[in-house]
RNA sequence: GCGGGCGUGGCGAAACGGUAAACGCUGCGGUCUUAAACACCGCUGGAGCAAUCCUUGUGGGUUCGAGUCCCACCGCCCGCACCA
């Protein structure tokens, strides 16, 4: 008795655990995932930005991954051959973090994760084609990076420089800004640390810095990126003055308003400004002196403190320069307001009109000269409480007294360039990429310092230079390379001498700067890829990602493609000509989702319950993907539900002899159902309209079940619908998907099978429900025949009864007749 | 401060300038069940017995007609922030 019920219920009953299993295990078998090179159909390259192996895929990796595959696969549909690869971006601290603190090597820590996080994305039913994985800690992946470094080090792209970085004396090593807590205290074993000046590795991302700004406006990525990134690049126009000192070298000065240079009252340089030393007098020093220091060993967070209220600080150097214009004496200050790291690390200080520099100028009582007037005004330096940017003329500024101020800035400019004074020039906020790290978990940098000849590059054939696995790794807080004497301790390439290799790595933003190229051919042994296959599938037609990545990685995947170019190996500029933000998941309450609070939410535990393609839907379902928003778990069930309809609608369906056709009317309800599903459900998926899409999924099959009759369940007209129902849902819910396909005993696999055709006029009803208005208020509702004419319907329309009544010995003033929607009335009340 | 976005039922949300609240959740009532779960049916913005009226943060404007467009304000979120 037991047996028998249980065998009726396995065969009838939605059994998501059963389904999802079998399914996984035949797409594997059969390997339905693996792209082909060649194929008749047109490329589809879709990329989702490859995760950081930490361990376990949160609900928010499904939210970035699942919904774009449901992309993928639609395209699949579609007729494209999709590439939709997946790889783990596998360098990096956290794996340090878990070999200090567990005693674990980052490799063995790593690899667990990757193994745990690949089954999870199978359990998600990703469409991934797993033999192009790409796991970037893995020699033959960092190879790559290295002969990338070569290449830029050849083509003058890379460099070494020294510059200031955190050093912790007690841990003699180089700390991240992240890693210097409050006080500048050293994370790790809490001593102060300090600022040294140190040889870095950098990458000349400034070379492209034009092309990185003007090619945004070609990309068809959100509006808000876009902006993150030229606010990066800060692009901003202006003049270069120079500043003869009185007994010393010049001070040069950028200013985006030069047109202002007669109200230049005083300068101020950066405290690590070149020139302090020598322009700073006796009398000066020893304050100078004590201010430089504290500045310098200010942590970032404070120098860049976002308090606006924060009060100026500096010194007076003792020192004057010389206005080049007016030629009048100005004192040269120091204050940590003015930044080395842009311009030219000093200023020309116009207290009237910028309001650091009258801030500062009413700190230390410092002139102020207004030389710009607003019209029909007259400011006032002794009753001023801020300095004045706005529109107006130039006043106190020779023969440019009276310019209005757009123009007076071109205008000066033309000025100082033709009488030798200046000269108008560009200027960046875009410093070049600092890609050397003091870490062990990354690429080794493949050069050796030789005592003979200095640094020596590796040659391209002596990579790559393997990270030894073999290291001692104590919980110092020192990277091992530092002490492992085998790999320290090299013969140097050029005259075979005693060399020690660099033990720096690099940042693995360097790893995830050209990844997607190595997914089109991963097992290429010769180059970073094959260039004819990243030909045929570069550049990426749509990256999926978070907003987080808007800056950092998206700008330097940008210039290393454009270098990649440059080297030959491949022809376009951009990587990405399509880019969409997933939003973020929160917590229910609204909030970050945390581990600490118990906040998380595990994808496993809701597979277990759900089933991955319920939660597959209740993510795309949880509102416009684009905005993200608070997790909420009971309406899963929702999901759960719409899922067991279809279900049971296929179930009960095949249990039934075919007979018959439906009846026309019947047929032509069918129709119209189905070609409006598809239209909605095709439109949505191209708009990124996750959410819509799957309400247009659940109306269809609720006006089925709003259908259902056993006559009808046995007609084609029935199971025609029901088919193309089961296709519109292989996307996004490809296990319920397969088994309903075979069910219906339809040819494997569904996911293989093209995306249903809709015919907008089969989709339209053949009749409509006009809405009636008098002055634009509802007032009655007409059904009419679709196609009813202009004429005939403006009849039915005033004869409705209550339109009828409402304008009877009433004065029509105006009558608007959308075709199809509604008519309004303006009439003049008697 | 600068830049961008957003304010719609109890909740997540829909809505080419044209019926506001599709779809789902929750809640309530019912059917099935010994009971529960599942499932199914009905109701679910507010007021009113009803006809009907009111409702998209606030105030104004454009329009025959505004959640949608324009202006001002209030509130929230996200970037960037002493960049000369």
């Amino acid at each position: 008795m037991s047996s028998i019920t249980k065998t009726v219920e396995s065969a009838s009953v939605y059994r998501p655990d059963v389904i999802e299993a079998r399914w996984r295990e035949r797409w594997e078998a059969d390997r339905l995932y693996e792209t082909p090179d060649e194929s008749e159909r047109p490329k589809w390259y879709s990329l989702t930005m490859y995760p950081y192996p930490s361990g376990i895929l949160h609900i928010g990796h499904w939210y970035a991954f699942a919904v774009p595959d449901v992309f993928a696969r639609f395209q699949r549909m579609r007729g494209y051959n999709v590439l939709f690869p997946m790889g783990f971006d596998a360098f990096g601290l956290p794996a340090e973090n878990a070999a200090i603190r567990h005693n674990i090597h980052p490799a063995e820590w790593t690899f667990d994760n990757i193994d745990r996080m690949r089954a999870q994305y199978r359990q998600m039913g990703a469409m991934i084609d797993w033999t192009r994985e790409v796991i970037t800690c893995t020699p033959e992946y960092y190879h790559w990076n290295q002969w990338l470094f070569l290449k830029m080090l050849e083509k003058g792209l890379a460099y070494r420089q020294a510059g200031a970085v955190w050093w912790c004396p007690k841990d003699q090593t180089v700390l991240a800004n992240e890693q210097v807590l409050e006080g500048n205290i050293c994370e790790r074993c809490g001593s102060e640390v300090i600022k040294r000046d140190l040889e870095q590795w950098y990458f000349r991302i400034t070379t492209y810095v034009d092309e990185l700004l003007e090619e945004l406006d070609h990309l068809d990525w959100p509006e808000r990126v876009k902006t993150m990134q030229r606010n990066w690049i800060g692009r901003s126009e202006g003049a270069r003055l120079t500043f003869a000192v009185e007994g010393g070298e010049p001070l040069e000065v950028f200013t985006t308003r030069p047109d202002t240079v007669w109200g230049a009252t005083f300068m101020v340089l950066a405290p690590e400004h070149p020139l302090v030393g020598k322009i700073t007098t006796d009398e000066q020093r020893q304050a100078v002196e004590a201010y430089v220091t504290a500045a310098r060993n200010q942590s970032e967070i404070e120098r860049m403190s976002t308090d606006a209220a924060k009060p100026k600080t500096g010194v007076f150097t003792g020192g004057y320069a010389l206005n080049p214009i007016t030629d009048e004496r100005i004192p040269i200050w120091i204050a940590d307001y003015v930044l080395m790291g842009y311009g030219t690390g000093a200023i020309m200080a116009v207290p009237a009109h910028d309001e650091r520099d009258f801030a500062f100028a009413r700190a230390f009582d410092l002139p102020i000269r207004v030389v710009i007037q607003p019209e029909g005004e007259a400011l006032e330096v002794a009753t001023m409480t801020e300095a004045y940017h706005g529109s107006g003329v130039m006043v106190n500024s020779g023969q440019f007294d009276g310019t209005p101020v757009p123009e007076s800035i071109p205008a000066v400019i033309n000025w100082l360039e033709e009488t030798g004074r200046g000269t108008a020039e560009v200027n960046y906020r875009l410093r070049d990429w600092l890609v050397s790290r003091q870490r062990y978990w990354g690429t080794p940098i493949p050069v050796v310092y030789c005592e003979n000849c200095g640094m020596v590059p590796l040659s391209i054939d002596q990579l790559p230079v393997e990270l030894p696995l073999d290291a001692a790794f104590t919980p110092t807080g020192q990277s091992p390379l530092v002490s492992h004497a085998e790999f320290l301790n090299t013969i140097c390439p050029a005259c075979a001498g005693p060399a020690r290799r660099e033990t720096d790595t690099l940042d693995t933003f360097v790893d995830s700067s050209w990844y997607w190229f190595r997914y089109t051919s991963p097992h290429d042994q010769r180059e970073p890829f094959t260039p004819e296959l990243a030909h045929k599938w570069t550049p990426v037609d749509l990256y999926c990602g978070g907003i987080e990545h808007a800056i950092l990685h998206l700008l330097y995947a940008r210039f290393i493609t454009k270098v990649l170019r440059d080297i030959g190996l491949t022809e376009h500029s951009e990587p990405f000509v399509r880019l969409r933000n997933q939003g973020m998941i929160l917590a229910e309450e609204g909030t970050k989702m945390s581990k600490s609070r118990g906040t998380q939410v595990s994808p496993d535990e809701l597979v277990r319950d759900y089933g991955a393609d319920s939660l597959r839907l209740h993510l795309m379902y949880l509102g416009p993907w684009d905005q993200g928003g608070p997790w909420n778990t009971r309406g899963i069930t929702g999901m759960e539900r719409f899922i067991r309809r279809v279900y049971g609608l296929v179930t009960e369906t095949v249990e039934l002899s075919r007979s018959g056709h439906a009846e026309p009317e019947t047929a032509r309800t069918l129709e119209r159902l189905t070609h409006r599903t598809i239209q909605r459900v095709t439109t949505d998926l191209l708009d990124f309209q996750f959410n819509t899409m799957v309400a247009a999924l659940i109306e269809f099959s609720n006006g089925l079940i709003d259908l259902k009759t056993p006559e009808l369940m046995r007609t084609a007209e029935w199971r025609a619908a029901l088919q193309t129902l089961v296709l519109l849902m292989a996307p996004s819910t490809p296990y319920v998907a397969e088994e309903l396909w075979e069910q219906l005993g339809e040819h494997y696999s569904v996911h293989t099978q093209s995306w249903p055709a809709f015919d907008e006029a089969l989709a339209q009803d053949d009749f409509v429900e006009m809405v009636i208005q008098i002055n634009g208020k509802l007032r009655d509702r007409v059904v009419l025949p679709a196609n009813a004419s202009e004429t005939s319907a403006k009849t039915a329309i005033r004869n409705a009864e209550k339109i009828a009544a409402a304008l009877d010995g009433v004065e029509i003033v105006k009558e608007i007749y959308v075709p199809g929607r509604l008519m309004n009335f303006v009439v003049k009340p008697k």
